[in-house]
DNA sequence: TATGAAAGGTTGAACCC
DNA sequence: GGGTTCAACCTTTCATA
């Protein structure tokens, strides 16, 4: 299947949705942009089509939550095994994302929440359980994303 | 700011909502749970209101897109303004997400996706730019990220 | 706090240019 | 490819227990 170059209509739809999902609505976009509600709308669904939209989340702050603990835990895989560790990894409660680094030592980042120790050492634990070697954990002070904004674009 | 502790329902709506949203409406998880749909938004609005709920995001996949290249920068910042720079490494075009470290010698880790080799160098000249010193540039072969979903356990 | 009902907005599909 | 229309669904707001 091969991936079809995107407009800057694309992107801009892509841009908006990655902002914000729940309060922008294919007609507010098209408003903005000054199409009709319905090619917003056939956009999106060819960007799915294509797999280039893959889910759609909600953004928790864990700490809100009551999830205090925010940790990174650095693990070696065997290059072999790396995948289908990492999978694995998210399976294991407290477990929120797994990061696969191509190579290092360090080759599988994994980030978990928890609420005390207790909840972390489990999470230790169970991963070296599954067959990661933990070599490091850090507690993460605070994490950011945004959309991509390679296109700068107007922002709004 | 007391933070409340979530109930069961709470926990499901963030599940339910986390693993998709835009697939996922209020009647349904009111339906899938057994209450009315009035309470479930009820919920997701009380869950705003407490700062728990921070956003909602489209999930690309950035490879399908046309970005191959998808890579994770270690940076040291001094830790005055480690916070700071890493608000500003948001802004450097082809960043998508950024984490800070609470300690270590490389605590900030930013994400980027390029389509070449030039868009990465570029981005590591401006992530210089802003103060960070680059320490170290991986490829990322994979990222996962996936829900809480270790509301099993907790009672209340 | 949970529920129900009416009004207005949003979506997806079929059809036309 | 872009646009229009319409039925079904969703959300918001208000009222109620």
């Amino acid at each position: 299947m091969p991936s079809n170059e995107l407009d800057e209509l694309d992107r801009y739809v892509i841009y908006r949705l990655q902002k914000d999902i729940r309060g922008t609505s294919a007609a507010t976009i098209a408003n903005d942009y000054g199409v009709s509600p319905s090619t917003v709308r056939k956009r999106i669904s060819r960007l799915e089509d294509e797999g280039i939209i893959r889910g759609s989340h909600l953004d928790i702050d864990y700490e809100q939550a009551g999830y205090q603990l925010f940790t990174i835990i650095f693990c070696t895989a065997p290059i072999p095994e790396r995948e289908q560790l990492a999978q694995e990894a998210l399976t294991v409660p407290g477990v929120v994302s797994v990061r696969e680094l191509m190579t290092g030592e360090e080759n599988i980042h994994v980030v978990a929440v928890g609420r005390d120790g207790d909840d972390l050492s489990r999470i230790g634990r169970d991963l070296a359980a599954l067959g990661l070697e933990i070599v490091e954990e850090e507690l993460v002070h605070n994490e950011y994303s945004c959309p991509l904004h390679w296109f700068d674009k107007q922002s709004d």
